[in-house]
DNA sequence: GATTCCATGATTGTATCCAATATTGAGTTG
DNA sequence: CAACTCAATATTGGATACAATCATGGAATC
């Protein structure tokens, strides 16, 4: 009946390693042994190994055939990779979630922001980051996009992480995301745009400074 | 010593799901069940799953929680979204990589034209048209970039193996990447990405028109 | 002393067995 | 006869045992 006690094993042992990662726990290219992972989360093998590829796919885990995984860790390039293509979907995102919103999702949206404001632990701010992204995205119901857009954002988190971006300026962020928000409300698609354009623009920046 | 053998089973197993499935061995929307699937590979279950997961992720199975997988089955909605970010991506790949392409590239890419020609075999036609892709994209050295791109190709393929726009018009496609093989060599950046784009679109017209 | 070889241990991949969940269908009840 | 119950079955998820591969280190050889 509880929310995530539902879910299977290797999902929510995905969940952990990731909040792990995120929170630099295990730091970039540290080698993620299957026993003692297992072994801390009290869980057997065969789950963890589940976990792992899922977090391989995200991008979050570099995993090679008997060589065993180990946490990513994002260089310049990749950084520049994930950001480039960033700036060309999000904005087709929004632009198609237009006339769709809902002051349920101008709801959703704020409760992020206003959650995030008290929040310090950087693996709960990179997710209601997310949350705040994708209740503005959500309405244009293009699920497959999101799906793509939700992997490069959780690749980048890591890389923000580690520069720091995500704690070091979170006023700034907010700031950025109110406006964001209130240029939604307003359905001022251009501006609203415009705005998140230049909003992934800074934390790119603020990532690559971070370096 | 061989090339694939020295592959996991895992690994090799997903492979061969991926041409069953492209190939129309199961048709979109079938069930996969483990036991079966596990038998007709001559492998455990345990690889079989793993395989499974990692098709998942390319967006050729949908698998949830306790209840299975089965093959995608790509409904216009995911077939817009997936040229949408081609539309996007690809001209950015190709862009990225003028300029640092060797002519061992361009014969690569020849080869594969080539080999399509004689080709029939969905599967097979439609590995050989990434490979073209990829050998002219891969000079802009952007892994991460590229890991995407390949995603959605793999994903469209589908999409394409079903609306038989590969198999229905080769000729059309062969000219075209004739067209942009020869653009490349060239150096004519803004006429390759032209091509680029404007393929795109006819492959997408036509998977719109197949169903 | 550097290098190659091989053995030993550590680690991952695979097979098999058990547990948890979902599905089906006969039987019952209103 | 429709709808619900619940038991029996089918199917997936997880735990454990085994095999294959990789990594480490010392001995032999030059």
């Amino acid at each position: 009946m509880e929310s995530d006690t539902d879910k299977t094993q290797a999902e929510s042992a995905a969940a952990e390693i990731r909040t792990l990662i995120l929170n630099g726990a295990f730091l970039p290219g540290q080698p993620l042994r299957q026993e003692a992972l297992s072994d801390q989360l009290s869980i057997s093998r065969t789950p963890l190994r589940h976990a792992l590829q899922e977090l391989a796919g995200e991008g979050l885990v570099e995993a090679t055939g008997y060589k065993g995984a180990r946490v990513a860790k994002p260089d310049q390039r990749m950084v520049d990779d994930l950001f480039d293509m960033r700036l060309l979907l999000e904005p087709l995102a929004l632009q198609s979630a237009f006339g769709h919103h809902t002051k349920l999702d101008f709801a959703v949206a704020e409760m992020a922001l206003d959650a995030a404001e008290a929040e310090r632990e950087p693996a709960k701010l990179s997710k209601l980051n997310w949350d705040f992204h994708y209740a503005l995205y959500r309405p244009s119901n293009r699920q497959t996009l999101l799906r793509t857009i939700e992997q490069l954002n959780k690749a980048s988190a890591l890389a923000e992480v580690i520069a720091s971006s995500i704690v070091v300026r979170p006023e700034k962020s907010a700031d950025e995301h109110r406006k964001l928000l209130q240029a939604c409300r307003n359905e001022d698609e251009a501006g609203a745009i415009a705005i998140l354009s230049e909003h992934l623009r800074l934390a790119y920046h603020d990532v690559r400074k971070g370096k």
